[in-house]
DNA sequence: ATAGATACATACATCCACGTATGTATAATG
DNA sequence: CATTATACATACGTGGATGTATGTATCTAT
């Protein structure tokens, strides 16, 4: 068999993890087996074992697909200086969640990160890698919030710390529970119902 | 080996439960083996296979334990007429989450289900169930909604469906970022306050 | 009391997936 | 243009978990 050019070489890894993606999706991490991944993939396992370590490799290489997408989304938008940064900001989460229902390589590695896939023993490691790029994104989410403070549209005693790790629960939730069970909304068109009712508690009531 | 009275087999029979429990938080559902949840019962993998058919087999009857346990709670809670419902529901949800942080039981289980499970190929059928069982619980959720709505408790405008799938969203993303990264935050301390940001968006605002 | 059912322990066969070692044809490099 | 590193494919050895088949001692029932 040939060697393949660098560009060549680059598109097997890249068919290995769309691959990788596909039987994560469909047999679980831990039920995918990389015969499998390396069909689907058009190659061999030889072909996997050069570019990636194992399994894990591979599926730390989706891990950072995934985080750059969003962390880029966030701070694209925060860019933007909009008058209400409530109203921004809710936007926002109804686009990110809209954006899982409508891109499907996005629902699958979600699918995959949070109901196919077993966090113990090797794979422990990626809940911290998991935590980190959370904190991140709360961190970011705090800014809108910061932001909303200056302009008064909180509540003094709304403490922005409670409200951001809530937003971000609320959003956890939306997400587990529209991946466990697709049929049970659709973000599409439900996303923006139920970030209305969260920011509904979060802007300052009339005085 | 001598065979046991019926007392003493029902009591193997929930040792080897306790046990998996205890391996399945360890190891994770698919990386568990059958030979350490007997050694850790102080049985042999004979023993499971008379109890039980396979490994799903003692998964599903774990589910059971669980969903008998929290619907009990609700219901039993259901059954006092508090002069708020919606504080009564808040305080329901705030007892629900501390008892995770406490009940280590509970919390293991709770674990295994949410992050050391992968529900792909034989596993997806506990999807549904999960389903079933998450539908009951918003329906009795919702009975908190409809008796606050006839005390003019809630906005005109609020749908009790949204309102309703929005709490249950936002209480399963607690539970899950609690299990997948405890010391984000404590429960037991902290679910008052994330309680009250959610239902701060439920009253109705003074007119 | 004894015959059968029960509650396991032990032993066996099988298979799948993994990691590695090796082979090899071609790109890259000087 | 020769050499070396690359980008895989192929082949091999290994182990661990699973399900089943069988053995067996005791409880239970008549």
């Amino acid at each position: 068999m040939a060697k393949k050019t660098k560009e060549e070489a680059l598109a097997t890894r890249t068919a290995i993890l769309d691959a990788a993606i596909d039987i994560f999706y469909e047999n679980g991490v831990t039920g995918a087996c990389l015969e499998n991944i390396a069909e689907r993939a058009g190659v061999t396992r030889g072909a996997i074992y050069w570019h990636f370590r194992n399994k894990l490799d591979i599926f730390e290489a989706l891990h950072e697909r995934l985080d750059l997408s969003i962390m880029d989304t966030i701070l694209k938008d925060l860019e933007n200086n909009h008058p209400d940064p409530l109203q921004q900001l809710e936007n926002l989460c109804v686009a990110l969640l809209a954006d899982i229902e409508n891109d499907l390589s996005k629902h699958k590695i979600l699918s995959v990160f949070l109901v196919k896939c077993d966090y113990s023993g090797d794979m422990a490691v990626f809940l911290d890698r998991q935590h980190a790029s959370k904190l991140k994104s709360i961190a970011l989410f705090s800014r809108y919030f910061e932001r909303a403070r200056q302009q008064h549209h909180l509540d003094d005693n709304t403490d922005p710390h409670t409200l951001t790790l809530s937003l971000s629960f609320f959003l956890t939730g939306i997400v587990h529970e529209h991946l466990r069970d697709p049929a049970l909304c659709n973000l599409d068109h439900q996303a923006p119902r139920f970030m209305r009712q969260f920011f509904k508690g979060v802007y300052r009531r009339s005085t």
